[in-house]
DNA sequence: TCATTAACACGGG
DNA sequence: CCCGTGTTAATGA
């Protein structure tokens, strides 16, 4: 476990630090589509990621999901550092995009580290920050943007993550992370299709404009 | 005008 | 056949 976490936190953090990670955090492993955090449910471990991509999604009353943002190699989830302070519960869904690979902290060695270890207060404010930043980013894309740029944005985000343009995924899953319906989602498809800009095939589209 | 809903046909696995 | 896809008509915001 040291190596891996090493490799996606040794330019972050001391030696030091990373030991204590290692000596207290539990490693877990996930396959894509797994549900790591439940709404509602009370959130004691923060999330560092070493390897894959975590999606976070809100969900409204009628049980609607709402695509927020997603976390990479090196991210942890400011909603959850927010859930673990306060002792609240969650407001969001955490699902594995893809397979992914990652170190649970208990909140009391994440507080207590705080306090001590400079580089790791510095983490915790620079997530903060690049979370606010990209919900700020989600947010005018909602309420700037229309559905088609939104849905662009959507799939470049969901090809870099996935480090391939291409992206496996259905019409109707796309409707359900974008909250539409599935008639505008291959309505829209169909013309990103006809401008170049990507190329469908069954269960598949690839990003060519990146 | 544009999204949503329902309905339908096409075609690949 | 079943499922994903592409389209259309009706309806409503």
């Amino acid at each position: 476990m040291f190596k891996e976490l090493e490799e996606a936190y040794g330019f972050l953090f001391e030696d030091e630090l990373l030991k204590e990670i290692e000596a207290c955090g539990s490693l877990h492993r996930v396959q894509a589509g797994e549900r790591i955090i439940e709404i509602g449910s009370y959130v004691k471990h923060i999330p560092l990621l070493i390897s894959g991509a975590i999606k976070i999604l809100r969900e409204d009353k009628e049980g609607d999901e709402l695509l927020l943002y997603f976390i990479e190699r090196g991210d942890t989830c400011a909603m959850t550092l927010n859930c673990c302070l306060g002792q609240t519960k969650s407001e969001i869904r955490a699902v594995a995009e893809t397979d992914s690979v990652f170190i649970m902290i208990p909140v009391e060695k994440m507080e207590e580290w705080v306090g001590k270890y400079k580089t790791w207060r510095h983490f915790v404010f620079a997530s903060y920050h690049s979370r606010l930043k990209e919900m700020l980013d989600t947010i005018d894309t909602i309420a700037f943007m229309n559905m088609d740029e939104r849905l662009m944005r959507y799939l470049q985000d969901r090809a870099k993550i996935n480090g391939s343009p291409s992206i496996q995924s259905t019409h109707q899953q796309i409707a359900y992370d974008l909250h539409t319906s599935r008639v505008v989602v291959s309505r829209l498809l169909k013309k990103l299709e006809m401008e170049g800009k990507i190329s469908l095939q069954r269960n598949q589209i690839d990003v060519l404009d990146l």
